[in-house]
DNA sequence: ATAATCGATAGATACAGTCTATGGATGGAC
DNA sequence: GTCCATCCATAGACTGTATCTATCGATTAT
């Protein structure tokens, strides 16, 4: 028994004879009645009685029918399934994101171009989201630039302004912009050493030579928030980051170059695989 | 997509490698180099990730397992199917019968022989099973021996002798043989013309030259045995259909060739088929 | 550092699936 | 009843492909 046998069995079953079933496969009748002919000498199982130009199944063929049936069917499954993971219209996407905040553009793109496609999202830190592309388990990673190596190749980088929050109380609110200069001896409330915002943050202040006071040196971005609403002092944040809190102004720093980037990467040897190029040019069009 | 790249990387997906499947499916690990990969590039599907030497399937390629799992698994199935069935370790044979009384033994002995077959019995008169064979319906028939035509094949004989039915209170009873002469005149129920029994019975009578009186014509044999139980004649009937029935004795007709043979036949063209004779050897036996 | 193992590649080969050509048989049309 | 069309079976030839061996490069373990 092998497929081609199966096949031209299938396909006489199917159609009632061996010349409608050549016509039904694109091949040739003699074809169908060889193949055939070995399946039942190799069983010495009849499958078809033979009389004059009739053909019908025996009973052991009509329950072979019902295999072949499954198995075909199975078997255009499968080749729809290739199609479609092929074509991105079915499979999964698996994003790891060093936050939540840049991320839901890039989600919103794919599913409106790409709707069939499941889309998994980790959320980690930037060690996370790096040991993710690295296992395999993510195909696209979002992280500050500063965590790039060469294992990663850049698909769409975004870049965002870096803006001064303060209380809605606080002197400056209200005004377009304020100078870096203004923060000497400020008290301020900062994030960690690891983060990207900070790092840029800091060799802005390092470059003009200002020195704020630090008051408070806090994990996360919604607890830099709760610090600045408490007046405890200013806060620096990236601008998609504000979200929506009557408590709290914001400003922007004008004479300073104060931008943090946010790579999606992915890695470098998988950058040419046919499915992650298609991908990269949505991706590119979301991160414009 | 083809058989042979489905079975390869259905091979890799399982055994954890390339190597490893080679060795499993007694083929060269180039050989599922090839076919793996010109299954994913013919979608753009990437189903395994190379890492130096560790093979671990994507996403796409554990779905497509999940796919070729139930596949194989149908394969086998199938091959186990025509297996059993080319082994007559199960399948059905059709038997057509025109009586019940000589089906029993043939019965039996394919239940004990080839426990796995489904018997299929149809019980109707001469033309029935005829027509039964003609069509297919019936692998074999059980006929009379005077309905054979050269479009069948005999298998089997089995001769039963026609013997003497009487009431139990006749005169006769406890006789171990009478001869035919003596049926002279006497009342006697008779089985309609185109009965094997009957058949034979008046061939013995004429050559005889003995005319009993016929008093009755019937259309069973049930109905024949009722008649001459309730003391309306004697009847003749073949020695298996006798029974048990306290109201019945039955002697020999000593001087006359009464017997009757049933033939076990197949369509002559399914003669030399391998299962036709396998089961004919089978029945060759059981009627001794 | 070295050996062993694994997957990828190239080139050669044998077989199997398929084709064309043809024959034989059956069933329908007139 | 005869002729024609249709269908399945057979024979022989061919093409493509699944497979092999030989070899390389890369990675892992000793």
């Amino acid at each position: 028994m092998n497929h081609a046998q199966l096949r031209a069995f299938h396909a006489v079953a199917r159609e009632g004879g061996f010349t409608a079933a050549a016509r039904a496969e694109g091949i040739s009748q003699p074809t169908l009645t060889v193949q055939v002919k070995a399946l039942e000498k190799g069983y010495n199982v009849p499958l078809f009685h033979r009389r004059g130009r009739l053909v019908t199944p025996t009973h052991a063929g009509e329950e072979l029918y019902t295999l072949t049936q499954r198995y075909f069917s199975l078997e255009r499954e499968t080749r729809e399934f290739l199609l479609a993971v092929g074509g991105l219209s079915r499979g999964r996407v698996t994003i790891a994101a060093d936050g939540p905040f840049h991320l839901m553009p890039l989600v919103r793109d794919i599913r409106e171009k790409l709707p069939g496609l499941e889309i998994v999202v980790s959320v980690g830190n930037s060690a996370a989201v790096i040991r993710s592309l690295l296992n395999y388990e993510a195909e696209f990673g979002l992280l500050s630039e500063y965590r790039m190596d060469d294992r990663f190749a850049v698909l769409a980088a975004v870049r965002h302004a870096i803006v001064l929050m303060m209380p809605a109380s606080h002197e400056w609110a209200g005004r377009p912009g304020v100078s870096i200069t203004e923060l000497q001896g400020r008290p301020m409330v900062m994030r960690e050493k690891g983060s990207a915002t900070r790092r840029s943050f800091e060799t802005a202040l390092a470059e003009a030579g200002v020195k704020p006071e630090i008051v408070l040196e806090i994990g996360s971005r919604e607890a830099v928030r709760e610090a600045v609403a408490a007046s405890l002092g200013l806060g620096v944040v990236q601008e998609p980051e504000l979200g929506e809190d009557a408590r709290i102004a914001w400003t922007r720093i004008e004479d300073a170059d104060l931008q943090a980037t946010e790579l999606i990467v992915c890695l470098e040897e998988r950058r040419e695989s046919p499915v992650m190029r298609r991908l990269a040019k949505i991706i590119g069009d979301a991160g414009r």
